[in-house]
DNA sequence: GACGAAATACTACCGCAGTAGTACTATCCC
DNA sequence: GGGATAGTACTACTGCGGTAGTATTTCGTC
């Protein structure tokens, strides 16, 4: 299991995964089941998924008699903290203030969500 | 001209782009020359990826004689509105602050972007 | 014990990023 | 004119996301 190169993952595989974190195991009919609201998969694409996304690092599996019971192998925070640096870097060249200008200035943004950002900001200066 | 999928540009691609919206415009030896001082691909390896790139409606170009001469047809504000969004929605729900947070916590951020971020929320409070 | 349901394994195919070699061609310079 | 140079075109191959059908195995049930 190398260390998986966590940014880059495909949309479905992102769906896979959230199914994952949020229920902590799930095996292959769970998972489309989950997804199954949204959009029609075949059972086999999830499990063929899954199954490529193992070597690659991103899940585990265990047997539980025939049946495997799938868990993620990354965090969500390592995963969204890749993700989002990686195109913090390729695009804004790290500058996070870069970043969230471009997203203010076309993204609805509750005040709520403005107000959290700001406390954030003051919570990392009081840290050094 | 397809409505092109910009998010989702592989990271050669995305620098390619990069040095054609420094430049305006630039022949094929000009982006070779540019992304050599880092890493080395063969001439052929951008002459190629360009060509790729003008039927994804990514980039244009006109001939100069022999020579082309490629510009980006898409605007850098596009693509990393559309990478930027695209991480957002997937990975955060769309939240903001969410990605910010995750951003904070990791990441080395001067104090004058936290500075410019401030401001930036502040602006935009300002308006409707 | 036979049958059907459910599970994984195997196989296959598309599209595209990435990478680059080889072939062809036009132009410049001596 | 002839050779070097510098262009693009063509071809090819790897890896992977996405998609799903078919084959095989196993288990539960009548």
């Amino acid at each position: 299991m190398p260390p998986p190169a966590i940014h880059r993952l495909g949309d479905l595989q992102l769906q896979i995964m959230k199914v994952l974190w949020a229920r902590g195991e799930a095996t292959v009919a769970e998972v489309h089941a989950d997804l199954g609201r949204e959009a029609r998969f075949a059972y086999t694409t999830i499990a063929t998924m899954l199954r490529k996304m193992e070597p690659r690092g991103l899940v585990t599996h265990r047997a539980d008699g025939r049946t495997f019971i799938y868990a993620a192998a990354v965090a969500e925070e390592q995963v969204g903290r890749g993700m989002a640096e990686h195109v913090l870097d390729r695009l804004f060249e790290g500058r996070l203030a870069n970043m969230v200008s471009h997203l203010l200035t076309t993204r609805e943004v509750s005040s709520d969500e403005l107000a959290r950002i700001e406390q954030l900001i003051a919570e990392r200066r009081r840290q050094p």
